[in-house]
DNA sequence: GCCGTTTTCGGCCCGACTGTTTTCAGTCG
């Protein structure tokens, strides 16, 4: 029996729990019986008695017993014999939860998103108690939007509302501080909606610019300390403002960014320290609340470092403090192993991406553009791309902060061969091998054409593995469990592509990648001087990894590197 | 349903907002 599917099962034990309007203590015993599954590195295998992990007892230790030895389990059978299914989706209604879709099936018969509809227009919902014309109104304008609602937004959506938001917000002289938080501040990869943190002595008079700011299609909650309102810009997005004392900053920063499963754990900490967390500040065993400059104080409060935002998840990082100072950061990257320049279908010129690699404070970088075959990007031919080797050794001998690599990203062509020959190749510093074509094909030989490139000597790195978009394609699906063996076995570097767009590898591979002993480099895969500055994204999506900087080879020094790719 | 050197029973993170009420339940993050 797969774990994961295990994990699903509590999960959804708990959902049905929940729509049937189970106590919510007994419906989340079942969602932390999953999360402790989950979080357990171990496989099924080397379990030998699951009711020893803490939050598995007696009832969720039997439905994994049952789920292993018959293959399903007995009480979710039960619960969907009790519970239509139809109601499921209703959960995700707005303002919906468990109790009141309970209670609509209960008194009304309503079992799916077409009778809940008919009963708001037959004016049965506001005659239930609890229930009223408002509730009628606005489940059935949620019901008419419910597909056209986007779901998580992806985060190079998501960084243009950020930075227009950022805009609006320095400009109200009335704020005194102010940060997004919430899953964007944690580098997710996706998003839900937006949380901005406003400190300010005046809300009611920055609430009201706020407002007048913002191209507002709707507004959902606007109270004096919260406004939830969507906007609209790509794409609408729900985005919620928090507007605190100046003093309370830190502590509702701390607060909003969350992850939730973060604050359940700090909460328990300071609990345990008969202190109490909330967004305004910490409530000492005297009453006296204390409020902080910065969130270091705030940690430091509770005796720990600071933890990154980006690693605030699972609950894990409280138990990972060690390993905290061993994370990746932006000030330990050396140098960038994969941009492009107007040799193929960059923005900028050779002499322009070095100028701003200097500015970067790097000490190497590589010059990587595209092979023959990529015509689209006006790819280089193997004579080109000897011109450009030529023109590179000459400008590196001008600089003597940078050392300047020559590389190509050489395409792994649909039939399995590389764009380029070996003595062509061995002429290069460094050389990266990439899918760019035939997404589409079988697994297989996605995965010839991968170990084409990994037998090949010369190659030293697999750009963008996967060939994701986030949030738009899934790529060419490897299989990344071998990908990883083989990138082991050969010697080769995988690539975290920092680019919003791609954040290739995704977190949970580069975790194996690490726990695998492959060495991973985070490259911007610049066209432009400006898209450099995305190495920072993806040294925040590495450290959601944990991936530690002796893993990352563009954080070694210049000889280290070379050392490791004569090998 | 799970847990326990303060507890085998009574807690389980905490607070805002809405829509229903006339003091509060449900939902959300």
């Amino acid at each position: 029996m797969n774990k994961k599917i295990i994990i699903r099962t509590l999960e959804k034990i708990a959902l049905y729990m929940e729509l049937k309007g189970e106590n919510p203590f007994k419906v989340s015993a079942f969602r932390k019986a999953a999360q402790a599954l989950e979080l357990d590195q171990r496989s099924l295998d080397e379990i030998d008695d699951v009711t020893k992990l803490k939050g598995i007892g007696k009832g969720t230790g039997d439905v994994i017993i049952d789920l292993m030895e018959n293959g399903k389990s007995s009480v979710l059978e039960e619960l969907q014999e009790e519970v239509p299914k139809g109601l499921v989706p209703l959960m995700k209604l707005q303002g919906m939860g468990g109790k009141k879709i309970a209670k609509l099936y209960k008194e009304l018969g309503i079992d799916s998103a077409e009778s809940l509809k008919q009963a708001c227009l037959d004016h049965q919902i506001q005659k239930l108690p609890g229930f009223g014309p408002k509730s009628e109104d606005k489940i059935l304008k949620e019901l008419m939007e419910f597909d056209s609602k986007p779901g998580r937004h992806p985060i190079w959506k998501t960084e243009e509302a950020v930075e227009f938001i950022n805009g609006v917000l320095s400009e109200i002289k009335e704020v005194s501080e102010y940060s997004v938080a919430g899953s964007y501040r944690r580098t997710k990869e996706t998003s839900k909606d937006l949380d901005f943190i406003v400190a300010t002595a005046q809300p009611a008079v920055v609430k009201e610019q706020l407002l007048a700011a913002l191209p507002i299609q709707e507004t959902i909650a606007s109270g004096d300390t919260k406004v939830s309102v969507t906007v609209e810009f790509q794409d609408p997005i729900d985005i919620d403002f928090r507007l605190v004392a100046p003093e309370e900053f830190v502590t509702a920063l701390h607060h909003f960014t969350g992850s939730k499963d973060h604050n359940v754990k700090m909460r328990q900490l300071a609990k345990s320290q008969n202190k109490k967390i909330s967004e305004y500040g910490v409530e000492q065993e005297d009453g006296t609340v204390a409020t902080f400059a910065s969130e270091t104080d705030f940690y430091a409060h509770f005796g720990l470092p600071f933890i990154p935002p980006t690693v605030r998840e699972d609950g894990r990082e409280l138990d990972l403090l060690d390993d905290i100072p061993q994370l990746v950061e932006l000030v330990d990257i050396q140098g960038d192993m994969h941009m492009h320049t107007t040799w193929s279908d960059g923005a900028h010129s050779l002499t322009e991406m070095i100028d701003a690699c200097r500015a970067h404070n790097y000490n190497y970088m590589v010059i990587t553009d595209h092979s023959e075959y990529l015509k689209v990007a006006n790819g280089l031919t193997p004579e080109r791309l000897l011109k450009q080797n030529a023109e590179i050794r000459e400008l590196n001998k001008k600089y003597d902060d940078i050392e300047v690599l020559s590389g190509t990203e050489m395409d792994i062509l649909p039939d399995g061969s590389l764009d380029f020959d070996d003595s062509v190749l061995e002429q290069l510093d460094f050389v990266i091998a990439s899918i760019h074509s035939s997404f589409q094909q079988p697994q297989e030989q996605i995965m010839a054409r991968l170990l084409t490139a990994m037998k090949n000597p010369h190659v030293d790195m697999i750009a963008h593995p996967t060939g994701r978009i986030v949030g738009q394609r899934g790529g060419y699906d490897p299989d990344m469990e071998q990908l990883l063996d083989w990138a082991k076995e050969y010697g080769k570097i995988v690539e975290l592509n920092a680019s919003p767009y791609r954040l290739d590898l995704a977190v949970e591979h580069l975790e194996m990648a690490q726990e695998k002993g492959v060495p991973v480099a985070i490259n911007t895969d610049a066209h432009a001087i400006e898209q450099l500055d995305v190495m920072a994204i993806g040294v925040r999506h590495a450290q959601k990894a944990w991936l530690k900087k002796d893993n990352v080879v563009n954080t070694w020094p210049l000889e280290k590197l070379k050392e490791y790719l004569k090998k």
